[in-house]
DNA sequence: TAATTATAGTTCAAAAAAGAAACTATATGT
DNA sequence: ACATATAGTTTCTTTTTTGAACTATAATTA
């Protein structure tokens, strides 16, 4: 690792993009996460090519992102999200939301929050996690601590 | 644009990485949003090749998310975030989030939220938007509406 | 005034990554 | 026995990225 990489690993963004920061790792979990979890399912889905596929897939389950589980009374396989891939969900809707204002097609597909017991809408907002009160984004300081 | 991009465009998360989901954007972003905004600090920071940098602030201005601004009294340019870009700032900070908690060297730099007029620590959590009120992950459901 | 330095690039060859399409292996159904 | 489904692998081509040297120009310094 040369002084250079060190420098881009040596901020938590750049260590999270250097696990999920490739072309498919993101709509790989996206697309776990909403349903399709078989080889061939994900390849027409977003049209990787299936010698990537293959590779990304191996790489991603090396990463502890996904898990490869043989589906029972078949020969198929169900790559199933871990608990550290799970946690990406708020960066993943944070970049729906993003995607969802600034894109070039306004009525594209939406994702949508809300609150399971009431139906009601939820967005992702910043809390002042000593009593979790919503916070407008002028009212926080983001600080870079050298470790 | 293929069938198979068509599907992965419809989809907000695809939209908004066909904007800032390579390699290098949303480091530059993170870079030019916590203080270096020219040519050579931007390339020695990242290590990113000098060409492929000229080449990704130049697309980076097309599509929005810098304006390069010409330093008075000097010949020096400063890349300058638009809103559009300043938006990204939550999906950033998810990302650094994670990364802090996944990463592999535990004590890296840390990026810390605080509340500007009390020194209070903040996070990005799911709150219900009627009244801003922090729910915790397992409380929502996220949907994906066909547009 | 001439030489040097700083800044922001450009150029070009080599290496790495990604894509497309055909092929393989194996189990299952008919 | 033959066709089909699933999950890949192989091979070749194209595209991206890198690395390193080079350029242009304005401001500084000697």
């Amino acid at each position: 690792m040369t002084t250079r990489s060190y420098q881009r690993h040596n901020c938590p963004v750049a260590q999270a993009l250097s696990v999920v920061g490739d072309q498919w790792t993101i709509l790989l979990i996206r697309d776990v996460m909403s349903g399709p979890q078989r080889f061939d399912e994900l390849q027409a889905n977003l049209g990787i090519s299936r010698n990537l596929l293959t590779q990304r897939l191996k790489q991603m389950v090396e990463a502890d992102l996904l898990a490869k589980r043989p589906i029972p009374n078949s020969r198929r396989y169900a790559y199933c999200l871990t608990p550290k891939a799970l946690e990406l969900r708020p960066a993943i809707l944070a970049l729906a939301e993003w995607g969802q204002k600034w894109r070039a097609e306004p009525h594209g597909t939406r994702v949508e929050i809300t609150e399971k017991a009431t139906g009601k809408p939820v967005g992702l907002r910043y809390c002042r996690l000593e009593d979790g009160r919503e916070l407008k984004s002028n009212e926080i300081a983001v600080e870079r601590i050298p470790g």
